[in-house]
DNA sequence: GTTAAAATTGAATAAGTATTCAATGAATGA
DNA sequence: TCATTCATTGAATACTTATTCAATTTTAAC
């Protein structure tokens, strides 16, 4: 049998795994609480049972993007490429085998993009600031030459960018097989 | 001085570029269409004297995206890769030199993806079915040598949602520069 | 088994947003 | 100059969507 609590906590989850599945779809503001209910199976009078606003479950799937995404660290690479290489096939991997990941990235981008988003919401999506972390590894990989040249940010940009783009994509239809990561990779790396 | 006509055409232009700066920035769902009259100072009044709902709108900018997206063919290349050179050189600079252009794009995207697109405006953008275009060309490149081995589709794919990415972030934010195309041509490129 | 507490509903209400419209001002052509 | 037509306004209306709440059902805990 379920506790009172494990049943709180398994509804909350489906109200937040329909949400996102909607957000991610349709965006935040096209998204109807009445759809989540819906979708979740209950009667939009639960939904704000569990949560008090749309607002504030848009924020706690924001906390919860900024918690999973934990990226893996350069430390462990001989070479800068092999932080690169690293990191997109597990991203890959990843999103192919959690979809939920490839979800959680869309959401994440849209918060951080939409001017619509409400200020204390993009403010925790911002914290994920994932441009700037690739720079150094990008001036250590142009030291040692494995890194093609370039203004660092320019390069970590158009690295991120493209994942972006392609995890956006897969989010919404897995109908297409996501890249080999060398081919990516290979936006960043010396001929 | 200025003819009923040419006003009116003028009107309907600071109408159209002001709701493509908020589709953009905020969504189509999350712009209001105070919004939009204030931002090409006029009243709401106004603004549904020259189009009859913001739906109507949102259907003649992607009009306008599906006119201005005719893209170069691969007619004049000696190689498969310089199709992909030239049309990605000519699309950043284009993108640098209108900035409408990659709010075009975005814009777009966002059509074809969201859920919540009314149907007869999805199908509309859906013509600029862009991925498939470049399938050929691909397959073209492989039997010369010049563009990587791989399923074509999937090559196709990961270059243009790179593109789309990119596009994407500069639209909203001019800050980073474009990446240098080639660095996004080596996604299709044989090593 | 009882019961108090929690879950659940959905219709009512509140809040927000698109659209209309009657009235006013400005410009054109006779 | 005058009258007709078009541009313009913004408050009123219509519609959509978020949120509340009183009433009902379910169930975990004793």
């Amino acid at each position: 049998m379920e506790t009172r609590k494990e049943q709180k906590e398994r509804r909350r989850q489906e109200i937040v795994n329909a949400a996102l599945e909607l957000f991610v779809s349709k965006g935040y503001a096209a998204t109807k609480v009445t759809d989540i209910a819906k979708r979740a199976n209950m009667s939009t009078g639960l939904m704000f049972h569990y949560f008090e606003s749309k607002e504030a479950l848009y924020e706690e799937l924001i906390e919860m993007g900024l918690e999973g995404t934990r990226y893996p660290g350069a430390q462990q690479c001989e070479h800068a490429i092999d932080f690169f290489v690293t990191f997109t096939e597990e991203l890959f991997t990843y999103m192919e085998q959690q979809p939920i990941m490839a979800k959680m990235f869309v959401l994440m981008a849209e918060a951080q993009r939409s001017e619509a988003t409400p200020e204390h919401i993009r403010e925790i999506a911002m914290k994920v600031n994932t441009i700037e972390q690739f720079v150094p590894i990008i001036e250590w990989g142009q030291k040692e030459g494995t890194i093609r040249e370039g203004e660092p940010l320019v390069i970590s940009n158009a690295f991120w960018c493209s994942i972006q783009g392609i995890a956006e994509r897969y989010a919404t239809n897995q109908q297409i097989a996501l890249p080999d990561p060398q081919w990516i990779v290979d936006i960043v790396r010396k001929r």
